[in-house]
RNA sequence: CGGGGCGUAGCGCAGCCUGGUAGCGCACCUGGUUUGGGACCAGGGGGUCGAAGGUUCGAAUCCUUUCGCCCCGACCA
């Protein structure tokens, strides 16, 4: 491609609008620019990126025996009213009329359209296991759209909906698309983590999220230093948590902590680490018929995670308790304990079970216990509540635990019978039983990774594409396009790469060299050729985007160097 | 959905407070010079001031309504 001919409006100014460096040097250097609120068109080079990492994925599904389809962007709104979803969903969902009157949705995911499509086709365990997925266009009307094409509201996903007989079927497909998940980001080059994940609202025995690890993510997970494990913070387990300090001893007996409220007042006052100290953490519960009060206990010294908790208690969500709210049911914010706390309901985290010595409130004005030992609570008040930090003990090794940022790319769930009992999909099964398919649903946000590939790599100058996604692999600099010396030197390089099918830039623009230098790296494909006033003594430079790094060949040997690192 | 900000030329902004018919930088067009780190000189084109209504002799400017976009938060199968 001659630049003179392509289309990429460069800038040197990044739209006010972008925040992230993906969203402003995608849009600076031309390869995406926004319609409106979480709406992009994909210029050439974003096309190109766009279709070379469709391509990866698509290779990788064939391969293992998944089928490609595609499923309507529009979807008669009565299959969300047969699973239910028609209600639940919310404003995202984007529904409207046709010109009959009829009910539509632009499709967000297509669980329903595909257990439509395998509905009273699929009849017999016979023809099971199948796979099917779509790349396709989706739209999710979001309440903040965001970040440029990171949080769109119309983006690409590839996904797919596997069909089993049973769990252990289920299961095995499971394992096989973390497998082709694993590939399909290693192979785009990406440095990621499959993170144990909250399964959310969408139920199911097990989901695994695939994180990119980028500053900018909005995702907070959980690593392990040594071994492989990783998790979303919202799931994440460590091992208990222990101390050097020693244990207070005491036998149980009530402190007057006049106006103690915190747990650092508490344990200065009592000389205790915060370590054998309880915290109470008063939140509202708010369930779809009605809103309650609900204390959660955990370490002094952890904090309560907020997914965890909504999930021991079934809540739809929590917020933070007023004051008044708290009085009202007889709690004495400050002095709130498990010990003969019977106002509220109240859970316990797992790691207090049966520890002894410990500093908790006494449910009364200006007191606390000490020497408190946590047995003789019910088995069902116990759950896993703290949000796990750095610096913490790996679950699995033992290692120290790091917290990081990271990008969602993935989401493969297990879903069982869930959509399809609701939505009437059976087969018969090998005793000629009716049974409702197990069903598995993988995410990849295709449209997502172009950004995530800047994200995961730039530098103050610009992109940084690597050979896997980048729209062309050489950029060809002619420093001086009235020189012909140099013209024709840079265009016979060029016709030749091109003739060997390599996808080649060449800079044929009339500016200078300090402007085309300025776009190469802006747009940042992986090599650069300079042509310029060291032609005439016989030499160019080659230019690698990653470190900067220019190689200086002589120009005899610069289509050899250049096929080498091409490949 | 709660809170805040901004809509003036393709992009970035000034002008608004104190009303008098729109300006700057970049980009663009023409000619010339220049060609290794976003050049220079000269000339030139381009704007219903987001929209509607109101106040006024007169509105980008004041008032009301509305639409759009962005930021913080909540939310995010």
């Amino acid at each position: 491609m001659k630049f003179s001919k392509l289309y990429a409006p460069t800038t040197k100014d990044a739209p006010k609008d972008a925040t992230l460096p993906s969203h402003q040097y995608l849009v600076r250097a031309g390869f995406i620019a926004q319609a409106g609120s979480g709406l992009y068109n994909f210029l050439p080079m974003g096309k190109i990126v766009f279709d070379k990492i469709k391509a990866v994925v698509k290779e990788e599904m064939d391969e293992t025996g998944a089928q490609e389809i595609q499923m309507g962007v529009v979807t008669p709104a009565d299959l969300w009213k047969q699973s239910g979803r028609y209600d639940v969903f919310g404003k995202e969902l984007c529904r409207f009329l046709d010109r009959k009157e009829n009910e539509f949705v632009l499709g967000p995911t297509h669980e329903e359209v595909v257990v439509d499509i395998v509905r009273n086709r699929i009849n017999s365990y016979k023809q099971l296991p199948v796979h099917l997925y779509q790349i396709t266009t989706k739209f999710r009307d979001e309440a903040r759209p965001r970040f440029g094409l990171l949080r769109g509201r119309e983006f690409t996903m590839k996904d797919g909906y596997s069909f089993h007989e049973d769990e252990i079927s289920m299961k095995q497909e499971f394992a096989v698309m973390e497998e082709t998940y694993t590939k399909i980001f290693t192979r785009l080059g990406l440095d990621f983590r499959a993170v144990d994940a909250d399964s959310g609202a969408i139920g199911g025995s097990g989901s695994k999220e695939f994180m990119v690890l980028a500053q900018n993510g909005e995702d907070d997970i959980v690593v392990c230093e040594k071994c492989s494990y990783a998790a979303n913070i919202e799931a994440a387990k460590r091992a208990k948590k222990t101390t050097t300090i020693e244990a207070p001893q005491a036998d149980l007996a009530k402190f007057k902590t006049p106006n103690m409220k915190t747990i650092e007042d508490v344990c200065n006052f009592l000389h205790v680490d915060a370590f054998y100290s309880i915290k109470a953490v008063v939140k509202k519960a708010i369930y779809s018929d009605k809103e309650e009060i609900i204390v959660f206990f955990v370490r002094g010294c952890d904090a309560l995670q907020e997914v965890k908790a909504r999930n021991a208690c079934g809540a739809l969500d929590l917020v933070d308790a007023e004051l008044e709210e708290m009085q009202k049911v007889g709690l004495h914010a400050g002095f709130i304990g498990p010990i003969g706390l019977e106002c509220v309901k109240f859970y316990i985290d797992l790691e207090l079970k049966e520890e002894k010595n410990l500093v908790c409130g006494a449910n009364e004005e200006d007191y606390h216990w000490v020497g408190v030992s946590m047995f003789n609570f019910k088995e069902e008040r116990y759950a896993d509540l703290t949000e796990v930090k750095a610096g913490d003990s790996c679950v699995c090794c033992g290692e120290t635990l790091y917290v990081t940022k990271g990008i969602e790319v993935g989401h493969i769930f297990q879903l069982g019978q869930k959509y399809a009992k609701a939505m009437g999909a059976t087969f018969l099964d090998k005793n000629g039983k009716s049974q409702p398919f197990y069903m598995g649903c993988y995410g990849i946000g295709v449209s997502r990774l172009v950004a995530v590939m800047i994200e995961a790599s730039h530098d103050d100058k610009g992109c940084i594409w690597n050979k896997q996604t980048s729209p062309y692999l050489l950029d060809i600099i002619v420093s001086n396009m009235k020189d012909e010396v140099q013209n024709n030197y840079a265009t016979q390089i060029y016709e030749t790469l091109r003739n060997e099918k390599y996808a080649v830039l060449m800079d044929d623009r009339n500016e200078r060299f300090g402007f085309k230098i300025k776009d190469y790296e802006l747009i940042g494909l992986p090599y650069a050729l300079i042509v310029g006033k060291e032609l005439e003594e016989g030499f160019v430079e080659i230019v690698e985007r990653q470190t900067l790094e220019k190689l200086v060949v002589k120009k005899e040997d610069a289509l050899s160097k250049l096929r080498e690192l091409l490949a």
